[in-house]
DNA sequence: AGCACGCCGACT
DNA sequence: GTCGGCGTGCTC
């Protein structure tokens, strides 16, 4: 019996996407396996695709199309991942390809090249249709193997395959696929001026953006492409342009060939001391390991509480006994220093998957982890599909970010996916955080997690003394400025002191957004529905979401009125008035504007914790995870604008942002302090959070939940529909909510439904795209799924929908 | 999403 | 009588 590949097709849409059969020729039939890249013919023309073998049986070939080539000699995909695969597509409503190419590097992603000759002795030429033989005169006159593939190369482009797979199939001409691996793209792509530029500026004739591109790498040499862009104020097509004209040079960056070593002197695990209550946790944890049955837990220690040592000595423990374990953490801003202390314990054995890496690199730790030299993963969520044959332990840290959601398709959540490959691993999932999500909160509570906690903190330090600041009050008595008394007298007591003051300001740029004072319009970006940031450091107007650049407004865009006026504060606006309360103090600020590569998060924490600045100011990047040793006083600015933001899930991540930063201070032995400037005092956020209190909170948090029906008493599925016209995309939006209401009416599922909207998405257009979302509270069971694979399918059927994309997002966020 | 196929209008 | 406009339906 013939095989038969039932293969994933590169560049389907959902709406048509499956696994699509193909026979296996004889001459591939011993290499074929499943997991193995293949090149297919697809489509009406026969276009070549990559596709992935998902499936193999035995059955008749009648009517199937041909495997053109093996990309693979070997499956580049396991059992395991395989099956994961099809989970994830069923989860995530996703293709089954970029399933299966989530979890390959992506430097892996190949693309074939096919070459042509011709036979020498083919004679048979009356067994050719009139167009092909004439075809193959022409191909006869060519004078090279370089021509003949040039001409057949452009009669594809302009004809389509039919002729030359005619000759193919008749013997006539001879076709091979090579494939090359789209390695190494580098980190940083750089730009420099030419020496030809520098020795004779003024041959080039360059536009008044270029000549100033030009004058900023005049004057600073090179430049990473984005800064230069950012700091000219101009976008990178326009470097581009400089380049075209020979006046500049683009080049990659030497990247670093390994990940870089930054491993202090080497720790040995024997050296871990856990506390009793560390040890206790640990204990249980390992327990389940060595019972080798699925399980998870969720750990709850509060900040300080020394999660780290807890999860090295499991770590070490999992690869004792011949296991391999797997750290996930939320950002990469985090990785040095979480690395360092993992490299410096268990050195080359620990191999680090995230974004910030080159493909190069990714490539390589990926190869190690394949190869099993490294038996331990750290990594961001895209390092939960690490090929790992036999998993031990998965840790979740931080558990409750929002970034371990996948926000571009697949939109998995990384804690689904874990749980998964614990299943088939018969391993343990960690999840830990000092403020759990309320999802996972929850199913700790109802048992379906076991619950660990840590109470004290590190060495007993003691929490930070907390004080909530009124600035009603700060205003009411005549203090314009965005520090309120207190905070100023704590931060000049710090300066004096020579300790360190973390500020934390949930916002960039110098003001938030500049309005009329005649027709309150903020001056909004010409593509999103989003007001424009002014970047004093480039003296530019910009757009968070889209990277639109435009000079300062001086008139109101709306109704020509010049009042404008600055409204909002900004971390560039905050260092300025630092600057003149406290000009000896040196400022550290952090957000994503100051920080380019990822390199220089790095750079900066390392600058900070070595006591090279006395004050930090930044957004919620610089509440995360790292240890300040000298921090004794940490003040919040400005949180209250972030719990308004209109989506249920504000309270949560303004608790726990509240939380991390203020667990920040006070762990190196003294006691820190915290100062919370709010103009709700009596918010009980605010008292919670001051006191640290995440039980009050998840039991306030719930029962809104409940009372409300919020996950996780309920799942939100969104639909997020996008296209060029405003009218257009929400016509659609209508016309699919009709079908689904039509489609639920015949399903009558189990647990009640509700379907809301369609609305404008809160960022109403992003990228000159406008954006509608439907959201639909149901119970995530296959039933559902199936309901809303099949709307995805159908609806790229409905005429209204003709040029409107849509996809479905399980609990997704509900803003953006 | 592409893209080949088909069915009409404006033209040499 | 032909070229090419875009509407339509399919993708193993």
């Amino acid at each position: 019996m013939p095989l038969i590949a039932e293969t994933a097709v590169s560049g389907t849409a959902y709406s048509f996407d499956m696994l699509f059969s193909y026979a296996v020729p004889e001459r591939l039939a011993a290499a074929a396996a499943c997991g193995c890249r293949v090149l297919v013919p697809f489509g009406r023309g026969n276009k070549r695709r990559i596709g992935v073998v998902m499936k193999l049986s035995e059955g008749s070939s009648k009517g199937l199309k041909s495997i053109v080539s093996l990309v693979d000699e070997k499956p580049v995909i396991s059992g395991e991942l395989l099956q994961l695969a099809f989970y994830l597509r069923e989860q995530t409503f996703c293709t089954y390809f970029d399933a299966v190419k989530t979890m390959l590097p992506p430097a892996m992603s190949v693309s074939a090249k096919e070459t042509f000759r011709l036979v020498k002795n083919f004679t048979d030429i009356s067994s050719l249709s009139e167009d092909a033989a004439r075809f193959l005169e022409t191909l006869c006159c060519a004078s090279d193997s370089a021509s003949l593939n040039d001409i057949i190369g452009q009669h594809i482009l302009d004809n389509g395959r039919r002729l030359p797979d005619e000759l193919c199939d008749a013997g006539a001409l001879d076709s091979d696929n090579v494939f090359r691996q789209a390695v190494g793209d580098a980190a940083v792509r750089m730009v420099r001026l030419t020496d030809r530029y520098m020795s004779s500026p003024e041959k080039f004739d360059l536009t008044p953006k270029q000549k100033k591109a030009a004058d900023f790498l005049a004057e600073y040499g090179a430049a990473a492409v984005k800064e230069a862009a950012y700091m000219c104020g101009i976008t990178e097509a326009v470097i581009k342009r400089l380049c075209a004209n020979g006046a500049a040079e683009e080049y990659e960056a030497e990247v670093l060939r390994k990940v870089e070593d930054l491993a202090d002197e080497a720790r040995s695990p024997e050296d871990i001391v856990l506390s009793e209550e560390q040890q206790k946790a640990r204990d249980a944890v390992y327990a389940q390991i060595a019972d080798r049955k699925p399980a998870v837990f969720l750990l709850h220690g509060v900040t300080g509480s020394g999660k780290t040592s807890v999860f090295e000595k499991l770590i070490d423990d999992t690869v004792k006994s011949g296991r391999q374990a797997m750290l996930l953490i939320p950002e990469i801003g985090l990785t040095p220093q979480i690395l360092k202390r993992f490299r410096s314990m268990f050195g080359e054995r620990v191999a680090v998957i995230h974004s910030g890496l080159s493909h190069g690199q990714r490539l390589d730790e990926y190869k190690r982890i394949k190869r099993g030299d490294a038996d331990i993963v750290i990594g961001t969520r895209s390092a939960v599909f690490a090929p790992l044959d036999n998993i031990g332990l998965i840790i979740i840290d931080e558990e409750g970010e929002r970034s371990y959601k996948s926000d571009s398709s697949p939109r998995y959540t990384t804690h689904d996916i874990a749980k998964q490959r614990c299943a088939y691993h018969g391993s343990v999932l960690l999840l830990a955080s000092a403020t759990p999500s309320i999802e996972s909160y929850y199913l700790a509570e109802r048992g379906a997690y076991r619950l660990l906690e840590m109470k004290e903190r590190y060495q007993n330090a003691p929490l930070p003394e907390v004080s909530i600041v009124d600035m009603n009050l700060e205003r009411g008595e005549g203090n314009r400025t965005e520090f309120s008394r207190r905070l100023a007298a704590e931060i000049s007591a710090n300066l004096k002191n020579g300790e360190q003051t973390i500020l934390l300001l949930n916002r960039r740029g110098y003001h938030t957004i500049i309005s009329c004072c005649d027709c309150y319009q903020p001056v909004y970006c010409p593509n999103c529905s989003v007001p424009l940031t002014y970047h004093k450091k480039n003296n530019k107007m910009m757009c968070h979401y889209c990277g639109y650049v435009s000079e300062p407004v001086t008139v109101c865009p709306s109704c020509g009125s010049e009042r404008l006026k600055n409204m909002g504060f900004g971390t560039q606006k905050l260092e300025e008035e630092l600057s003149t309360f406290f000009p000896s103090a040196r400022v550290l600020r952090m957000d994503a504007d100051t920080t380019f590569s990822r390199y220089s998060y790095e750079k900066n924490f390392t600058d900070f914790r070595e006591g090279k600045y006395d004050i930090m100011i930044g957004t919620q990047m610089i509440g995360k995870g790292l240890d300040f040793p000298n921090v004794t006083l940490v003040g919040v600015l400005s949180v209250d604008k972030a719990l308004y933001a209109g989506d249920f899930r504000s309270y949560e991540r303004t608790f726990s942002l509240i939380t991390q930063v203020v667990g920040r201070g006070g762990r190196g032995g003294s006691r820190g302090r915290a100062v919370l400037q709010t103009f709700i005092p009596e918010h009980y956020i605010m008292n919670l959070a001051a006191a640290q209190d995440y039980k009050g909170f998840y039991n306030e948090e719930i029962a809104i939940r409940r009372a409300m029906i919020f996950p996780p008493l309920c799942d939100m599925c969104i639909f997020c529909f996008s296209g060029n016209e405003d009218i257009s995309v929400r016509l659609g939006a209508e016309a699919v909510l009709k079908l689904m209401n039509e489609r639920l009416r015949e399903l009558q599922p189990k647990t009640p439904v509700r379907v809301l909207g369609p609305v404008r998405c809160s960022y109403g257009r992003i990228n000159g795209r406008y954006r509608y979302r439907i959201i639909m509270k149901c119970k995530n069971t296959a039933e559902m799924r199936r309901f809303i694979s099949g709307i995805l399918t159908e609806s790229a059927k409905l005429k209204e929908m003709k040029t409107t994309a849509l996809y479905a997002d399980m609990n997704g966020d509900v803003g953006v």
